[in-house]
RNA sequence: GCCCCGGUAGCUUAGCGGUUAUAGCAGCGGCCUUGUAAGCCGCGGGUCGCGGGUUCAAAUCCCGCCCGGGGCUCCA
């Protein structure tokens, strides 16, 4: 049995002709129903009244789902090829109808061997369309989405394992995932993604907090606005992501945000997904707005003029904005946005055993990255995700990949490939809601070169076309904030002091005067410092010196000076370090010495001088 | 898209049929001149998201809409 469940804001359907002797009576009129769930519905060979029963089970289960309560069973013989003769469908139709009375279900029937003509609205959210496939004798009843074709969904069934870094993979259900919290976690969140939590996710509130970000209602849903302290963060972090990306050896390159929906290179790859995206309609074009930097530096590159001696050809762009229409359902915090900032790198490689190299070198590459922001190992995460076929292949490569990320990683291996790639890994962030996702991420991909026209001239002067690798080396931008956000609630939550790296602490140092006596001598002191590119500001606010303190260690400012005739008559300082408890807390030390320490500690890293006024009076208050 | 929750001053929020709608923080004015996480006094600030309905009376109850959050689902 097969029935196709559209959940429908109406149907309107007309019995034209009976097309068998046995059809059933039925007016040529007009029927229409509204709300309602309608199951198109053919009964194969084999079919029996228990399935009939089970398939009416499960659709009651969907009903009370969304709610509904009303079915149109809509004979529909155009669902198999196997079809049971039609007195017996006639029966078992019949059955399904009266069984859904009984469980109390408002029953419709349209009738039986008539040809019908339809019009149907379908409601638009995900459970609306349903395939389902009822087979007889108490095989497992299989339920399907009809979006994809059903060979795509065979295509996409995957297969779990953990991967350990000695080569040995075990069946995920075997694995034992004590001292591997998060990986456990990760495996439950891909392969179930189902969770209750009915939580502000805590890096919303933060953002707020620290004057990072916000929503911003006169928008569209998940496109942010950024205060000067977030902006000041999320440059820094663009900036670092670059400058390794750059060392590494890319190019770096700007391509439009918008494209023409019509233009023939790209029509093909964007009928592969799901409509997500924003259009923009401008006189007589539709344009799409990137979701990433594919089109742009795949364009370029497909009129470049490339020799076997350029590869691996590595080319880069900070994408500011990427932008996914995601369902607004799905957006959360700086976690999942519309518009993101995202770093994307792709790399053109002759042959397999170059993109070995060069996975190799950009997983590294994303590891640094990544650390360098301010996570550690213990905070992400590996997945890797490959067809059977490339494992087979591949396997040490795939091993190796897992023996430098040191830990065990999640695998996910499909049976054929579906996708564009036949390999992909990520590191994901296990935030405080046990919620997975994806920072830094690579893919090999053997399809968009020849799409695209992409090629190159080998040794022998002939055109060929080359692998591409896709690489996000820390992933959004946002995203990561989001992570650090989050890293440092756990870090709150488990007792000790939350902060921002300290190359990424909008204020590093605080200069706060006893009383007013000593405005000059900060001021100073605040010009002494910045001059060595650390970004310093002081409080000539009146208010109480505690006061001050209070809202410095509220901003998260790592070092807090206070000013008062003993410093000024000894020279030494009394700073407040924000890492230390107790009575370390205050370290007495010399302006040099902090100097040093601060530029030892950002070495390295990118500076940018502060964004708003140094005397703290001088400033407007964006939120808290 | 659907389900659940929410929208009262810049922010957090009380009130949940009945005088002139609370309070804290922030802002502004003044006092205080401070030794390591909140000094004191005063002032200004509101189409209670929008529209309709019920009622003698609506922030409060009902309906519709808008916006936000969370969940489902999805994630190139």
């Amino acid at each position: 049995m097969k029935i196709l469940q559209l959940h429908s804001n109406f149907i309107e359907y007309r019995p034209v002709e009976k097309e068998i002797a046995i059809a059933e009576e039925a007016e040529p009129k007009v029927y229409r129903l509204e709300e309602v769930v309608v199951l198109f519905t053919c009964i194969e060979k084999g079919d029996t009244p228990e399935n009939a029963y089970r398939a009416i089970n499960e659709i009651k289960e969907f009903l009370d789902k969304v709610k509904a309560n009303r079915i149109l069973i809509y004979p529909y013989a155009h669902l198999s090829a196997d079809l049971a003769s039609p007195s017996e469908a006639i029966k078992i139709l019949r059955e399904m109808e009266s069984y859904a009375r009984e469980l109390g279900i408002e029953v419709y029937r349209a009738p039986f061997g008539w040809c019908k003509e339809f019009s149907i609205s379908v409601k638009g959210h995900p459970l609306a369309e349903q395939f389902k496939s009822i087979l007889a004798e108490g095989k497992t009843a299989k339920e399907e989405i009809v979006s994809r074709a059903l060979e795509a969904e065979e295509k996409l069934k995957s297969y779990w394992f953990i991967l350990k870094p000695d080569g040995e993979m075990i069946p995920v259900e075997e694995f034992d995932f004590v001292g591997y919290e998060n990986l456990k976690k990760l495996a439950s969140y891909e392969m179930a993604k189902s969770r209750v939590v009915h939580q502000q996710p805590p890096h919303t509130l933060l953002m707020r907090k620290l004057e990072i970000a916000d929503y911003e209602e006169a928008s569209d849903p998940g496109n942010f606005r950024w205060y000067p302290k977030g902006e000041l963060i999320k440059s820094l972090i663009e900036e670092y992501v670059t400058e390794k990306v750059i060392a590494y050896g890319a190019l770096k390159v700007e391509t439009p945000i918008m494209y023409d929906i019509n233009h023939p290179a790209l029509a093909s790859y964007l009928h592969r997904f799901p409509a997500r995206q924003y259009i923009v309609k401008s006189e007589d074009k539709d344009l799409f707005l990137r979701f990433s930097a594919c089109f742009g530096q795949f364009l370029m590159l497909s009129d470049a003029q490339i020799s076997y001696k350029h590869l691996p050809l590595r080319i880069y762009e900070m994408t500011h904005y990427s932008f996914r229409r995601e369902k607004s359902g799905e957006l959360a915090g700086l976690r999942r946005l519309r518009a993101f900032t995202m770093p994307d790198c792709h790399a053109l490689c002759a042959d397999m055993e170059q993109v070995k190299e060069e996975v190799i070198k950009r997983l590294k590459l994303s590891m640094e990255v990544l650390e360098g922001i301010g996570l550690t190992r213990d905070d992400y995460e590996m997945a890797i995700r490959f067809t059977k076929n490339f494992y087979e292949s591949n396997r040490d490569f795939i091993v190796s990949l897992v023996k430098i990320f040191g830990k065990p990683a999640l695998v996910e291996m499909w049976e054929e490939r579906f996708f564009y790639f036949v390999l992909k890994w990520e590191f994901n962030f296990i935030d405080n809601l046990d919620k997975a996702s994806a920072l830094s991420t690579d893919q090999i991909d053997v399809e968009n070169a020849e799409r695209y026209g992409i090629y190159y001239v080998d040794e022998k002067g002939e055109r060929k076309t080359p692998l591409i690798l896709h690489c996000s080396p820390s992933g959004a931008i946002e995203r990561d904030i989001y992570a650090l956000l989050e890293k440092a609630y756990r870090v709150y939550k488990s007792g000790s002091v939350p902060m921002l790296p300290l190359w990424l602490s909008p204020t590093q140092v605080r200069i706060i005067p006893i009383n007013e006596d000593f405005y000059s001598e900060c001021e100073k002191i605040t010009e002494e410092i910045a001059r060595h590119n650390i970004r310093v500001d002081w409080d000539d606010r009146p208010l109480t010196m505690q006061r001050k303190i209070r809202e410095a260690e509220m901003e998260w400012i790592p070092y807090i000076v206070v000013i008062g005739k003993e410093e000024v008559s000894t020279g030494l300082l009394a700073v407040r370090d924000r890492r230390l408890v107790g009575e370390q807390k205050i370290r007495k030390m010399r302006l040099e010495d902090l100097i040093d320490e601060i530029k030892k500690e950002t070495s390295g890293k990118p500076f940018k001088p502060l964004t708003m006024p140094a005397a703290l009076s001088k400033r407007p208050r964006f939120h808290r």
